[in-house]
DNA sequence: CGATTATGTTGACAATGCTAACACATTGAT
DNA sequence: ATCAATGTGTTAGCATTGTCAACATAATCG
């Protein structure tokens, strides 16, 4: 018998069990259900995910997941905070990117979001959903240490760009709210089917972009020197 | 008895009924269940519907609603369109107001629009879930004549100021693509709780309209003149 | 009036989240 | 080493929910 079954395969317990001997205990059951069930979110959408279908995934029975979470809540909170585990990544290295300008990385950051969103718009969906709110409320609490959210960091780079004098001086809390609210309203727009827009994506983006860009760049009106 | 039961009360038709003698069939039950749905959202959330709570608060029996929905998300649907019935009555007025400026009329537009989401928050959220999808693609499709919603005079509105030379030219569907964006994109943070503000609602609605009006205002970059 | 259709009701079923009771495994103090 | 306590996994079963089938009543129309 040289049959590899399932639950070995998703088995990440580093200590090795007789080969074929079914263990009673998985190993690791907590991130086997947590992987797989953002898995299942972004392959067939939240409601895709019973404790029965996920438990049969990971080769467990139906309530063994009752040992790790409290309730299927608890276990899709987990699922959203790996999100947003993966999210987050995104965003590192466009943010210490200090050899290019903070347009550049500015309109990276853009490009990486709407990206991601669209790329994975079952996922992206359920962590910006009204579920989402409870682990994380400091994304905008800029005070926290121990914040480094992609939130935090897009106020950083726009303090660098007033500093710079590129963008014209303003409450870069403020400014942020309004480049985040832009870029998150174009991905769920799009993402949730309003803006049909099928190929103009980019030239959405693009828009949206040059939009924010010309209302926080440093600009003379027109009135002012006529 | 003059006791009035509560199906009486729910009963729309105008034919009279002898008082107190309750009517096999409820007379407006298609009426009353989307009416009821709508209120059960806004108060209680959406996961608040179930079909017989909904049965029962009508004053019919669980499955009554299958004489005229397909199913419980058809029922879903004729909410969300009741929704945008009443979203879309707030800017009749706001966009036709032509004794105000193409600005005024502006931020009017985007102050009704964050206010209705901001005291309707689970019914906005319906209304722009995955699911409203289905029965409102015509929204931004511009060539159609019956399209009357609040997107297609926005796109309007951008087109009148830029004939008046408030804004500056460029593709009005763009541009009113960008504005819907950071709007829904704020009104969506600010609901679920994603963008903490408590007392800063005003202050960052301010900052956003501020942004975009810049951003679309005909301007002359400073290097253009120094 | 009678038949057809529209509308409403009851009973039942499968799927789901969850709890209770039990089974197995691991750990650690003695 | 023992064995009690704890951690982890399983099965049985319950309440809730969406849905369907079968039946009951009302409205419509020739």
């Amino acid at each position: 018998m040289t049959n590899v079954n399932i639950k070995e395969s998703f088995c990440y317990n580093p200590v090795m069990k007789p080969r074929n001997a079914k263990p009673y205990h998985h190993g690791n059951l907590k991130t086997a259900a947590v992987g797989t069930a953002l898995e299942m979110v972004e392959n067939e959408g939240l409601e895709a995910i019973t404790l029965r279908a996920l438990s049969h995934k990971i080769g467990a029975s139906r309530t063994a997941i009752y040992r790790h979470f409290d309730n299927k809540e608890a276990l899709i909170q987990a699922v959203i905070l790996a999100g947003f585990e993966r999210f987050d990544a995104e965003f590192i290295d466009i943010f210490a990117d200090h050899e290019r300008s903070v347009l550049e990385r500015f309109s990276m950051m853009g490009r990486a979001y709407l990206a991601f969103a669209v790329e994975n718009p079952k996922l992206y969906r359920v962590m910006f959903g009204e579920k989402a709110r409870l682990e994380r409320e400091a994304v905008c609490d800029l005070e926290d240490p121990e914040n480094t959210t992609g939130f935090h960091a897009l106020v950083g780079l726009i303090e660098a760009g007033q500093q710079q004098g590129v963008f014209k001086k303003s409450d870069p809390f403020l400014a942020a709210a309004s480049v985040w609210s832009m870029i998150h309203g174009l991905s769920m727009l799009i993402i949730d089917g309003h803006l049909v827009v099928s190929d103009k994506v980019d030239a959405i983006f693009e828009a949206g972009i040059a939009t924010l860009l010309e209302g926080l760049k440093v600009t003379l009106q027109a009135k002012d020197v006529c």
